[in-house]
DNA sequence: AGCGAAGTCAACCAAAAAGTTGAACACGCA
DNA sequence: TGCGTGTTCAACTTTTTGGTTGACTTCGCT
């Protein structure tokens, strides 16, 4: 986990941490505010807000002796650009698939294509 | 991590996962073929299928004794549904910000509102 | 009938993640 | 000046993850 698609995949991929995101799309909170309604310590929220940082999904401003914390939504158009593109080449996959197949019900039925069998489509 | 969302994220958290993805994208693959260009042994690549196959992002079929891997490309929605919604949120509260920041500014600009503090917003 | 190729299963190991407790740091305020 | 609040740091434990090796199953082919 070095790059930073896979921590930003890593870090959503928490329940705590998503909810997180979810809370603070909605405004900035502070630490304890965020840790208030969960089932852990407010070391463990402190460590998911660093998992979050470190995936620059959050930034943390220090005011006074509280860390405001404030998401950082561009960070979501990394995802957004790789889940698109892959979920296009997918259909586009189809929709030549859906193709070859019409050809072939015109055509001849039995393309057996029995060769080396080696590469995939 | 049990819920769906948790595991489509923690799944795309690997880059061997997400090259693996991003292969099936053009075409469906047997294991072996997927092993190929990674350093690791045909098990460990077997386990990722594994992983990608419970958060619903693959299936595979069983031909003959190889079980071509394909891609599920619905799972997409999910992740792009949950994060354009916190994306759009998170937009929309700059834009209110921006409007009462404006208003301040014609306005009277001390409104202080230091009430109990507790709530993000 | 039996070899060989494709995958999976099981047991194990090392490293990373998620949590804990306890101590420390950095301020504002009385 | 020193107490209290908010946050982080450090050390430790437990669980999960990603990898290994070795044995096993399933099938096609000769």
């Amino acid at each position: 986990m070095d790059d930073r698609l896979s921590r930003v995949f890593s870090a959503l991929a928490d329940p705590i941490r998503r909810d997180m995101v979810a809370r603070l799309a909605v405004g900035d909170a502070t630490v304890n505010e965020l840790a208030e309604p969960y089932a852990v310590t407010v070391q463990a929220v402190s460590k998911h807000l660093k998992v979050l940082e470190d995936a620059g999904l959050v930034s943390r401003s220090k005011q006074a002796q509280r860390r405001p914390v404030h998401l950082e939504a561009e960070v979501f158009d990394l995802m957004t650009k790789w889940i698109e593109r892959y979920r296009l080449e997918a259909e586009q996959r189809y929709q030549r698939l859906d193709a070859v197949l019409a050809e072939m019900a015109v055509g001849e039925p039995d393309q057996a294509k029995t060769r080396s069998e080696g590469e995939a489509s």
